[in-house]
DNA sequence: CTGAAAGCGCTAACAA
DNA sequence: TTGTTAGCGCTTTCAG
């Protein structure tokens, strides 16, 4: 049925009902009788003729690079949270961390298909810089600070010298270091910063065989455990770019009688739910991922209500989460 | 741009131009003449104008009652797997555990906007059959059995029944139940009748203060366990319908000294990533979710493509994983 | 193989 | 307030 069958039916003109889905002018006995006509029929306005005449597609598209990652579903749940209550529908696509299916994306939403776009990558190609440039739509980054674009991000660095100087000023003489891939500039280059930062601090020198790069793994940071913990320099304290790192090391040590933090101080970075139940409580950073959802939906809100071409970045802080790994003396 | 000014631009017909994005027949003179004007304006065809006359919007409607939970978010990611690779997007809808959400969404769903909907819903309301019989586009139910409806679901009876028959198998005489919402039928009531039919079959009576209803939390298995374990009757197994509810039970027992699996045996459900890192790694059940997602896709995509009305259920089997938590003799 | 033209269902300008 | 009507950008007959 469409709308002017409808109109038939409810015994009232097209406009009439055009303008009841659209707060228009409306007299109270045609409003009732489109009510009753609603009830009888179930009629609904088709979106995309809707969207056609209007250019409002009222979603927003969330790209992202994987789903079942308690960080990335933080976020989400908070952009969810934000655009709903404004009544976006959430367009989503899972690029399951293939760059590719990223920048087909941008494009897929680049002309029409959604209103806004929401991007939560880990690593910015060239082709990623050149077709955010192009895209015609408000776009926000989350998670990640791009210079020149709309972004949200984390105290990386900040989280990451905080938590490698809270093991050094309990001690720790030779700390290493779990990172991530350095393409990543938040979890991978700033988290790496951070930890020579404090390390420096100290009156360390960085010594590059402590430090090893992991993938967002559990059994790679347990790998990484392995490799450090069985050189000759034993470290005493290993800071770990993510919480799953951090875990596959206290696995690690677990097999091998290492005691924490008696032997070896651990630190995380996320505060993730696991973090807290391990067999040696994890010390961490929490950062506000959801807060970073929230308010990544919020920038969006604006910027597609004003058009502005202004580019903002909002970094937010980190809470240091302290538990037993850390706990010396 | 529109279609007829980039035919212009192309030099070729709005009718070339539409067979081009549409595998219609087309000469290769027009084909190139397409493409080059393709590269020159990165002209894109618009999907609105598109579905309004061909009625397919290659979107899919999923609705889930939250995001950050590791089950449903490797459900979802079996989805979208399977959805993607046919060029189906995402609609995601979160309805934060809110059943009006899943009400409203259904609606909203229900006419158009979608090619079809995926349900990952708890509890179902008389106003969900009625709302689902009405569905004019193909729908799948994930997670949940429905008489009447597509279901892909998991067999929650058989992985309760095996986990506590297991514990019980190891010489087990006090059983304990910590469940979930009993008005959810999968992960409440059948894994609490699996409960009962095992320690049934072990010539046990169940009793009724051995068993407490939690919420699907840590926190919450947390207070049950010290309500059930403060008793005068101690249990000496717990089986925890969730992984979640088993850590927050674990925690407790921690505190509180008491040695598992020696004074207690403690098995869970779902085989989340977390059981596996906990001080004493959890005893679980695996089951699969992300298959389910790929499954419940599946059927989606053949229901959409024949448009028949004839109702499937799928039923997934588990697979038992033993860890410390009840390695007993 | 090709192009002209008739809609798809809706909104909004316009005239009443 | 109301109703009429001209498109929005596209697909798809239909006649060539």
């Amino acid at each position: 049925m469409n709308i002017s069958e409808f109109a038939k039916e409810a015994g009232v003109s097209v406009s009439a009902v055009s303008r009841y889905f659209n707060d228009g002018y409306l007299s109270d006995d045609k409003r009732a009788l489109i009510e009753a006509a609603l009830e009888r029929t179930g009629y609904m306005p088709s979106y995309s003729a809707r969207t056609i005449r209007t250019k409002v597609t009222k979603l927003v598209g969330v790209i992202l690079p994987k789903l079942s990652s308690e960080s990335i579903s933080r976020v989400t749940e908070g952009i969810s949270e934000v655009l709903s209550a404004e009544g976006f529908e959430l367009l989503l696509v899972n690029t399951a961390n293939d760059y590719k299916r990223e920048i087909t994306s941008l494009e897929l939403f680049r002309q029409n298909r959604v209103d806004g776009v929401i991007l939560l990558a880990s690593v910015f190609t060239d082709t990623h810089r050149a077709l955010l440039s192009k895209m015609r739509v408000p776009t926000v980054i989350v998670g990640q600070q791009l210079k020149g674009f709309n972004c949200v991000c984390h105290n990386d660095l900040g989280a990451a010298y905080s938590m490698t100087k809270l093991m050094l000023d309990k001690g720790a003489k030779r700390p290493a270091f779990i990172g991530a891939n350095q393409d990543d500039v938040a979890a991978g280059r700033d988290r790496r910063r951070g930890f020579e930062k404090a390390v420096t601090e100290a009156g360390i020198t960085v010594d590059p065989k402590m430090c090893e790069i992991a993938k967002f793994s559990m059994d790679s940071g347990y790998e990484k455990a392995k490799l450090l913990l069985s050189g000759r320099k034993k470290p005493d304290c290993i800071f770990c770019a993510t919480d799953n790192i951090a875990a596959g090391v206290m696995q690690y040590c677990r097999e091998t009688d290492i005691s924490i933090p008696g032997d070896l101080m651990i630190g995380g970075v996320g505060d993730s739910r696991m973090g807290k139940v391990l067999y040696v409580p994890l010390s961490s950073v929490h950062l506000h991922y959801k807060t970073a959802g929230r308010e990544g939906a919020n920038m969006l809100l604006s910027e597609m209500k004003s058009g502005s071409e202004v580019h903002r970045i909002l970094q937010l802080e980190y809470d240091i989460v302290e538990r037993e790994s850390t706990k010396r003396g």
